[in-house]
DNA sequence: ATCTGTGCAAACCTTTTGCACGTCA
DNA sequence: TGACGTGCAAAAGGTTTGCACAGAT
């Protein structure tokens, strides 16, 4: 997580950005946060240890950490953008448990080398793409096979 | 085109809903639409014809045709929904170009079969998947002809 | 000292809903 | 006739912005 401060220092720097005590709170517990939350439930977690922050700075904070390369946002469909910690070196797609609501996250080269020759078909420059597999996670779905690792109700 | 309307009429008299003027009206707009409208961009277009109906209607005249299955809903994540022509028999996935933002259709089975082997391998039950690539079509991206690959600052 | 950042509240934008009236069956 | 549908306007749910004060350089 160095790499992402760093970057994110440099960006601040670079753009004669101040670095507030307020950025710094926000920048790690973006990097310590575990999953794909939405600003709102990010500003929830975050307030209980910081409850004087507004929401306006987390969100333009946020903003500030996907122009600088280290936040990617997403949007699953429910109608709430999310962060997640973005890293340069790869590119993962997600699986979305439609009952739990958790978030897995998968990688698959043969998918991402399938994608890029359907673009060039089309003569189509890929600057990024998204793919998500919605349904249910093995802990959701029906009969699971084995034991159920972990019954959790997990987000909300 | 005929399939989908019995379908929705079909699904009106099976749930004691009403067959009304504005319904046909809706339906027959929204299968005749091209492509990939917002429910904003619908409405408009719409509204030149029939100037008395009202967003409510239309807006919950297209939930009720991705009820039935006639409409499938799509979002790009530009904050719009967006409803397009279901078939059963088919899935396709989306070029988005981000320039001129139109929106190509392609179908590819051998990533829908690498889809299918991801989720077995996190034993997770699919009922539904998205795909989209997002760059410059052929269209909008710079030199069509023989660029080397990667001569694009693309993105900030 | 200056210029940016913050927190609050309000604006915004799109989707959804309540309600009184109209319409289909 | 009675239940459902419609159109209007307002609510809701989320994101973005204006502004006056606070803080970083």
């Amino acid at each position: 997580m160095k790499v992402q401060k760093e970057k994110f220092f440099n960006f601040l720097s670079r753009k004669r950005l101040k670095n507030t005590n307020q950025r710094v709170v926000i920048l790690e517990a973006f990097l310590r946060q575990k999953s794909h939350l939405s600003t709102e439930d990010f500003y929830r977690q975050l307030r209980k240890k910081h409850p004087g922050i507004g929401y306006a700075t987390v969100h333009r904070t946020l903003k500030l950490f996907a122009e600088c390369g280290i936040a990617a946002e997403r949007n699953f469909g429910d109608g709430q953008m999310r962060f997640e910690v973005s890293r340069e070196d790869e590119h993962h797609d997600h699986l979305v448990c439609t009952a739990c609501s958790r978030i897995f996250e998968f990688e698959n080269q043969q998918i991402e080398q399938l994608q890029r020759e359907v673009a060039q078909t089309y003569n189509f420059q890929i600057s990024d793409h998204r793919l998500e597999l919605y349904g249910l996670c093995s802990d959701c779905r029906p009969q699971t096979t084995s034991a159920p690792q972990g019954a959790s109700p997990a987000n909300l």
